[in-house]
DNA sequence: TTAATAAAAGATAAAATTGTCCTTTATTAA
DNA sequence: TTAATAAAGGACAATTTTATCTTTTATTAA
């Protein structure tokens, strides 16, 4: 469904919120030791996250990573997808064709549509907050 | 969403069963072809869907493919995506974690088996025969 | 101002997916 | 029984994705 980037990316970032609500800066070998994803992989999909606004670094000694606390329920997961794999989940055809549409449909044009907005609409109505509540009392984790 | 393996089985079965129906056998060129696919990696595809039984294959002059007519109704895409890339599309844990499940979820869980479970319901409901019909009336298309 | 720390950036490398090409096998018809 | 046809199979190549390693830049504290 999401490549690993994107996976790792959403991991990633609701570690990071969960650690910011309890005013934790954190760094990326603690992130990638807490989602359990390969380090450097995971320090290049962090520098997009960075770059697109999603995530805070702070160079040098004490640095890291960390989202403003202010900003973790404004933050959609579906903005995270966006940054790390484009829209092409929610807009392009199932059946992979080029000019797939309404008046030139493929056969499974209807019936993609419906599950594809499903999901934009979950992706887009999630909060990292809601996500980093959930890991920060334990009922929810991002391991294993 | 799904590999390009995967989109271009779809499309090849949805082509040679709507070919079926009008008791046509159809060649890897003309298949090709007809969904615009680049044709070395379609026949791979095809050996595939074979393989699994989902479509037949004759060899040799007038040979081709085709899919047995009274067989199109019970062939649902689910089957198609299952020999293409297995199930994992349905039963992966959205995160990607290993060991995602009801007493241990991961983030999404929840919000993602639903999602899941919709993609599975349609493939498993939609079968190739009410696809191959669509083509067959051009109301639908397979390449383009 | 220097040493230590940690992210950013760049260069490679490995693996997976996608794509091509060539040979073999089966089938048909002349 | 031979020539032509078309799929099967195997080897290989290109591309994309995933992953690693090294160097540079920024920041902090001693």
């Amino acid at each position: 469904m999401f490549s690993k980037a994107c996976v790792y990316g959403i991991r990633a970032s609701i570690f990071i919120a969960s650690q910011s609500l309890k005013q934790n800066r954190v760094g990326l070998i603690s992130i990638a030791e807490n989602i359990q994803t390969p380090e450097a992989f995971t320090a290049k999909i962090l520098q997009q996250l960075v770059k697109h606004g999603i995530v805070d670094s702070v160079k040098g000694p004490a640095g890291g990573f960390q989202i403003e606390k202010k900003r973790i329920n404004d933050i959609k997961i579906s903005e995270i997808v966006d940054s790390l794999e484009g829209n092409d989940i929610y807009l392009a055809c199932g059946l992979g064709l080029k000019n797939c549409n309404s008046s030139k449909p493929c056969p499974l044009h209807d019936k993609f549509a419906a599950i594809r907005n499903n999901l934009k609409y979950m992706l887009e109505s999630t909060s990292l907050y809601e996500l980093a509540m959930g890991v920060d009392i334990e009922s929810t984790f991002l391991k294993r």
